[in-house]
DNA sequence: ATGAAAGCGCTAACAG
DNA sequence: CTGTTAGCGCTTTCAT
C-alpha cells in the first residue's frame, strides 16, 4: 500500500471536484486515437472480452469475437497498443543487440552480419524485434551507449563481449536485464555462446608449424577499447582485455608458436589487416608466416603482400579466421578456421528463449574446423 | 478513483471486499522489481517528486534530487522502467527501420548498410533506437513482416520502397504509424528522401554514349518481390513496380539509350552481377557497354568479364550505381553515380525527427555525382 | 462465455 | 518546490 489512504470524510474533498475536466493531451500526430475500450463499446461488449478477441487467449464465443472484430474494422483500429500491453505484461517483446563495434564498422563485417542474421532468423518466430545498439566506439566516447541504459528490452545480446567488469555487463546487471554474452568471458549470471577460438587457432598453428615456418607473425583482433594499431610490446599484451583476442592468441602460443610479432589492430577490416600486412612485410626479417584473427585482416595482409610484389603463399603464407567465402581474393582461396555463423546466431537465439522462460541456457561451445586453402604453402627455401 | 486501498469501512460498498488480495505475479526473471514508488517511499518523498528527479524536467531541491538518487542507489534501481514511461508518454523511442531485403541479403549490401549507420548516428542523440524489420524475401513470403503489425515504433522508415498500394505502408496507414519512404513513389501522407537517380542515370549515359558506344546493355535492381531473374522482355518491363528501379532505367533511356538487353537480377549483390555478366557477355553480339544499376551489380560484371578472359575496358565498359569504394576490385576504379550515403542516413533521421515533432517534412532529393573511373573507355574499334 | 475490477509503472497537470 | 490526483491502454484474475 504505497501511501494513499485517506481519512474516511476527505474522500470526496481530495477528490477531482476542483478540477476542471482535463482534455487529454494526445501527440500532434494522432488524432485521439481509437482504443479497445471504444471498439468493445462499439461491439456492446466488455473490454475484457474484446481483450479476448484478439488475443486469441480465454474461451470467447466465435459470433461475438466476429462481432469485435467487425467493430474494430469499421473504426479503422489496427489492434491492440503495444505500449499498453507491454506494461501490462510486463515485457517488451525486444531484445537489444550489443553489437561489437560502431555500426558503421560492425556491418561491414560478415561475421557480425552473418551472426545477426541467424539470430533474427531465430527470433522473428518467437515475435521478437532486434533493437540495434551500437557497441563501444573507441575509448574517447562514452563506454556505453544510452539506449543500453534507458530502452525497453526483455533480453540483452552482447556480440563479442568484453572482460568481466564490462560496463555493458554493469549496466544490464544493474537494471536486471537477463544477457547472453558471445564470444566473452564466461561469467555466472550471464549466458554464454561462443566457438572453439582456443582449438582452432592451434589447429591452424600446427599446420603452419607443419608446413615448416619458424618466423611467424600474427595479426590480431582488438586488444581493448583503446584500439591502438602497431607491433604490440610485453605491456601491452599485458595489458589485453577482450576475450577472443586473448583466446585465439594463447591458441597459437599454446600450439608452440612463437610469434615474431604480434600486431593489434584497431578493428576487424580488410584496411587494417593491409595496413599491418604492409608493415609486417616490408621491413627486414619478414615473417615466412602471417596468421591472422580474422579474414578479413588476412586478406588484407594478402593484398598487402600482393601489392609489393610478394607471391603467396611462395614468399609468404596469409591464414585467417572465420571460414568467409572471399571471392574476390580469386584466385586465392584463403586458409581459415571456419565457424558455423548462422548456427551461432541460432544458437544465440535458442538462449534468448530460455533467459526468457527463465532459464539458464548451459554455456554453448560451437565446434570450428581448419580449412586449407591456397594462401599456405612450404617455407620458402631461402628463408 | 479505481481501487485504491481505503479505510475499512468507507469504501467497502464500491471497494473490493470480496476480492481475495492478489499476490502480483512477476516474471519468473526478475524478483519482485522495484519501482519508483519504493525509491520515493525509502527517499521519504512523493512519486512524483522522485520522478522529477529522474527526468530532470521540473523545478527540483538539489538537495531532494540527491536525496532521491540517493535511495536509487541502496536500492539498486535502475532508474524509470521504460515500459512505464512509453505507456504514459505515448512514445515509446523507436524507429522501426524496414530493410529493403532480407536482413542476411540487407547487410551484406554497402548502400543499406552506410545509410543505416548515417541515420543511427542522427537517431542517438535523440535518444531513438532502432529496430531491425525485414524486408520482404520473396513472393512466397508473407508480405509483412509480423513486427510491423504488433511491435511498438513511433516512426517507421522504409528503406527503397515500395509502391503506392504496398502492403507495408498500407499497414502503416492502418496503425497510424508516421512514415519515412527513401526510394519510393511519392505520396502525400509519407515523408519521402530519396537521390537524383534520373538524373545522376542519365548523366552516366551520355557519358557512355559520348564514349561511342551503342551496343549497351543494362542490369537493373529487382523489379518487385518476384524478383525474376534474367532478360526482361516487354511484359516483364510492364510489371516492372519498383519505384528506384524504374526511375534508374528511365534515366538511361531518357538520355537516349535503347538496351539491347534489359536484365533484371533478384539482389543487387555481387554474386548476381556475375551471373548477369556471364550471360550478357559470352553470347554473340555482346554489347560494348554494361550499365549496372548498383555498384555491386557492376563489380559482379568486371568479375564475370575477367572471367571470360574480356579486358575491362577495352574489350567492355561496364559502370556502376552508388559510388562505393570497392579497393578489392583494384586495379580498376568503377566508373559510377556516387549517392551521399551518410547524407542520406542523416536526412532520413531529420525526417523522422520532423514527424515526431508533428511535421510534415519536405520531401528531400540529394544530388548524386559522376565519378568517372578506369572501367569505360572508347567503343573498341572492331566492334 | 462474459463482465467487473485491479493495476502494470510511470508522468503531467494542477494545487498548494 | 512538493504532493495529490488522474490515467496512458491493456490483460488478467475472479465471479457470475
Amino acid at each position: 500500500m504505497r501511501g494513499r489512504d485517506h481519512p474516511a470524510g476527505t474522500l470526496t474533498a481530495t477528490s477531482n471536484v476542483t478540477h476542471a475536466p482535463r482534455r487529454p493531451r494526445r501527440s500532434a500526430l494522432s488524432v485521439q486515437r481509437t482504443t479497445l475500450a471504444d471498439v468493445a463499446a462499439s461491439a456492446g461488449v466488455s473490454v475484457s472480452t474484446a481483450s479476448l478477441a484478439f488475443s486469441g487467449s480465454g474461451p470467447i464465443a466465435e459470433a461475438t469475437r466476429a462481432r469485435v472484430l467487425q467493430a474494430a474494422q469499421e473504426l479503422g483500429y489496427a489492434g491492440p497498443n503495444p505500449l499498453g500491453r507491454q506494461l501490462r505484461r510486463g515485457r517488451s517483446g525486444i531484445v537489444g543487440v550489443i553489437m561489437g563495434d560502431a555500426l558503421r564498422r560492425a556491418f561491414r563485417d560478415p561475421v557480425a552480419v552473418q551472426v545477426l542474421d541467424g539470430l533474427t532468423a531465430t527470433l522473428g518466430p518467437l515475435g521478437l524485434g532486434v533493437l540495434l545498439i551500437p557497441g563501444p566506439d573507441d575509448a574517447s566516447q562514452p563506454a556505453v551507449d544510452p539506449l543500453l541504459s534507458s530502452a525497453a528490452m526483455d533480453v540483452a545480446v552482447q556480440m563479442w563481449g568484453g572482460t568481466s567488469d564490462d560496463p555493458v555487463l554493469e549496466m544490464l546487471r544493474r537494471r536486471g536485464t537477463p544477457a547472453v554474452l558471445v564470444e566473452g568471458t564466461p561469467q555466472p549470471d550471464v549466458a554464454a555462446v561462443g566457438i572453439d577460438d582456443h582449438g582452432g587457432m592451434a589447429e591452424l598453428a600446427r599446420h603452419v608449424l607443419d608446413l615448416g615456418h619458424t618466423r611467424i607473425a600474427t595479426v590480431t583482433l582488438p586488444f581493448d577499447r583503446e584500439r591502438a594499431e602497431g607491433p604490440a610490446d610485453a605491456g601491452r599484451l599485458a595489458q589485453l582485455s577482450w576475450e577472443i583476442t586473448r583466446r585465439r592468441l594463447s591458441g597459437l602460443t599454446d600450439a608452440g608458436v612463437s610469434p615474431t610479432v604480434v600486431y593489434e589492430t584497431p578493428a576487424s577490416l580488410v584496411e587494417n589487416g593491409a595496413a599491418a600486412g604492409r608493415a609486417l612485410l616490408s621491413g627486414p626479417d619478414r615473417p615466412t608466416a602471417v596468421v591472422c584473427q580474422s579474414d578479413l585482416l588476412a586478406s588484407g595482409v594478402v593484398l598487402a603482400a600482393r601489392e609489393l610484389g610478394l607471391r603467396v603463399p611462395q614468399d609468404v603464407s596469409v591464414a585467417g579466421f572465420d571460414g568467409l567465402d572471399l571471392p574476390w581474393l580469386a584466385p586465392d582461396v584463403l586458409t581459415s578456421v571456419a565457424q558455423p555463423l548462422a548456427e551461432k546466431g541460432a544458437a544465440i537465439g535458442q538462449a534468448v528463449e530460455d533467459l526468457l522462460a527463465g532459464r539458464m541456457p548451459e554455456p554453448r561451445v560451437l565446434p570450428v574446423q581448419l580449412r586449407v586453402g591456397t594462401t599456405t604453402g612450404p617455407v620458402p627455401p631461402d628463408a
